[in-house]
Order: C-alpha cells, then sequence, then structure tokens
DNA sequence: TATACTATTGATTATAAATTCAATGAATAG
DNA sequence: CTATTCATTGAATTTATAATCAATAGTATA
C-alpha cells in the first residue's frame, strides 16, 4: 500500500471514530455531518470524499460492528451458567480497555432498538440476533437445574440489557467505575 | 371547566400520549412535528396551535416525567437489601400495568443521556438525579453486610441500568413477558 | 521540471423539516 | 339569529442541514 492509500485510511478511521463517539452520544438524527467534520478537523466536503453520504458512513460503522458482540461471547458449548459468567466477564474486560468495542456495543443496540434507523442499517441488522440463541442456552441451565425458573426469554433480555445498559455508561462516562461481573447484587 | 377547554384538554393529552411514544422509540432528532401531527390525525398547523415548538412540547413530557421515578420508589428508610427489592418490583408493577409509566421511565433515561437534547431540557433534568441516593443506600448495606463489596456507585448504575433496559424492553414491545424480580439470575 | 492525480476548501444548491399565516368552518354567548 | 371566538386546514415561509461543485494547493511520477 502506497503511503497516500495509507494516510486516506487513516483518515477514514478518523472519521469513522469521530462519528461513533457522536452518533452514540446523540443519536443518528440529532448528529450533523458537520459535527463529525469538525470534530475530525476537516471541511464538511472533504468528509464527502472519504464517505458518499452520513447513511453510508453510518452503515461502515454497522458493518464493522456486526462481528463485535459475537466476537466477544464466550463458546456456547460451555455449561450455561459458566457461560453467562465468562461472557459478562469478556464483555466488560474488552469495554474496561477498549473503548472502541464499549462504543461499538453501544452503536449496535441503538442502531438495534431504534426505528429511525435508515431501511439500509435495518436490513444489516436483519440476522443480528443475539437473543435467540441466548434464550435457548437459558432454557438449558433451566433444564439441568442450574439457573431459575421463569419465562427464559424475559431473562435472555435482562441479561443482555443490564450488560448493554453497563457498557453504555462506560462508553459515554469512561471514567466512571465497572462493577466486577457476578451473578449478583447480593454479598 | 367548559365543555370546550375539556375538549382543548383532552386534543393536548392525546398530542403528548403520541409525542411520547414517538420520541422514545425514534428520538428528539429524528421524531418529526408531521409524524405527530399524523398520529393523532391532525393537520401539522394545528400542533401549533396546542404547543408552541417541538421543543415546548417535548418539555412538557420531561416535566410531567420528573416525578414518576421517584414516585415509584419504595421509601428510603427500609433495609437497603428490601429497599432494592420492593423498588423493583413496584417499578416493574407499574410498567406492566401502566404502558404510560414504562414509557416515561424511558424518556426520562433517554433525555438523560442524549447530549443532543436541547439546552432547556438540560437545565430541567440537571436536578435529577437518582444515583447519588442509591449510591447512599448500597454503602449502608454493605456497611451493615448485607450488599456485597465492591464500587458502590458501580453498583448503583448497574442496578439502574438493568431496570432501565428491561423497561426500555416493555415499553417498546408491550407483547414481550417481564420477568419477576429477584436479586439473581441463578436458581 | 512538467504532468497527472489527489486532497482540500468555501461557496452554492437542494432538500426536508419547523414554523407562520390567511382563510374557513364550527361552536358559543349575547 | 348574529357576532364573536376558537379549531382547523393547507399553502407559504423560514431555517437547518445534507450534498454538490468549481477552484486551489499539494504530491507523486515520468
Amino acid at each position: 500500500m502506497g503511503i497516500r492509500e495509507r494516510q486516506k485510511e487513516k483518515r477514514r478511521e478518523e472519521i469513522l471514530a469521530a462519528g461513533l463517539d457522536l452518533f452514540i452520544r446523540k443519536g443518528y438524527a440529532a448528529t450533523k455531518i458537520n459535527d463529525i467534520a469538525e470534530r475530525v478537523g476537516m471541511s464538511t466536503g472533504l468528509l464527502f470524499h472519504y464517505f458518499e453520504s452520513k447513511e453510508k458512513l453510518y452503515e461502515a460503522l454497522i458493518v464493522l460492528g456486526i462481528s463485535v458482540p459475537m466476537s466477544v461471547m464466550a463458546p456456547t458449548e460451555r455449561e450455561p451458567l459458566e457461560f453467562f459468567r465468562v461472557t459478562a466477564e469478556q464483555i466488560f474486560h474488552y469495554i474496561r480497555t477498549e473503548p472502541f468495542v464499549a462504543k461499538m456495543f453501544v452503536l449496535m443496540s441503538q442502531a438495534f432498538y431504534n426505528e429511525a434507523a435508515p431501511p439500509s442499517i435495518k436490513e444489516l441488522l436483519m440476522g443480528f440476533d443475539i437473543y435467540t440463541p441466548t434464550t435457548l442456552l437459558i432454557q438449558k441451565g433451566q433444564a439441568n437445574g442450574t439457573i431459575r425458573q421463569g419465562n427464559s426469554h424475559a431473562l435472555a433480555i435482562a441479561y443482555w440489557c443490564a450488560i448493554q445498559g453497563i457498557a453504555e455508561q462506560m462508553a459515554l462516562n469512561p471514567d466512571v467505575p465497572c462493577p466486577k461481573a457476578t451473578g449478583s447484587l447480593i454479598s
């Protein structure tokens, strides 16, 4: 790769990083292409030299993000309860050490739930479902008695909501401390 | 109150309800005044007869919402652990039975975290802090040995994140089941 | 050095959404 | 029943932002 291409790639990444940070703080619609350009320190026009539209820029981030949550999960062959413990631990570890990963986590869940997301994004997210595999694992744990009874889907949601909420906190306020992962509030 | 005033009040509430639902689904910026009017079944112009601007409409909702979380919390004189159990139970109860309350919950946390919120809203939310009292309660519980050790602020965040995440699920998908509140995933 | 390609800017244009407004119809009071 | 006030509309206006573009400066390559 020539020096020029490398430079171009670097600039692209700067834009992606600035966009990611602003998108998770303000949301897609409230983030002005202008804010992003300013954050990077370039003119508004130049940004369109790197990304053909605001939507494409967002799309590029989503594509990057799609692999993140899966890659951070523990192998699902484990004992279910063990899986949940290890996954939570791993996620918090990444989130604590890699701000980019934390932000990606937030971006993905925001995109997943926001009904105002552009159609192209919704399409990308169609196959992005962490609830189904999680629900199955919970059922397995309930069958062998290691996980409490109750609607397994609801429990899956509770699990991911808690993780997602904490990821959001950490991504938005890196200074705020993150609790060690255990199964419970009780000592 | 005359029949006309009553009618006006009813219309105002319709707008508030439609706005609330759209704001929590799409976010403030992505919600078009047009969408709201359409949802209510009125012309765009008429909406401005009831609220002088999109921002004022949002503001009216925030003002309504400010008292909600506090009003749903258990008395803080209880044993800390008991407080957390009862509060979670009460919140889930309200959320399950009063969609409006669930939505308000979501609106408030979205507004609280969104950096793109209009300045007037940020001002309203300045004094809206559930973390400080929660952190103090956790410290009390840690002191008397009923709550696990660890950064109390982080634990407070974890508690509210989980609740907020579930509230969001329930508000956005009323059909999805809600788990019974206990302290733990473990059976 | 000359030529071609790329990065960059600031001004311009297009578009979408918020807000205003003049006109109309419906309800109410006198 | 008449005058007045309020609710309502749809079109006109303003404003904010996305996207384009022509012009300029910089960099690589022959």
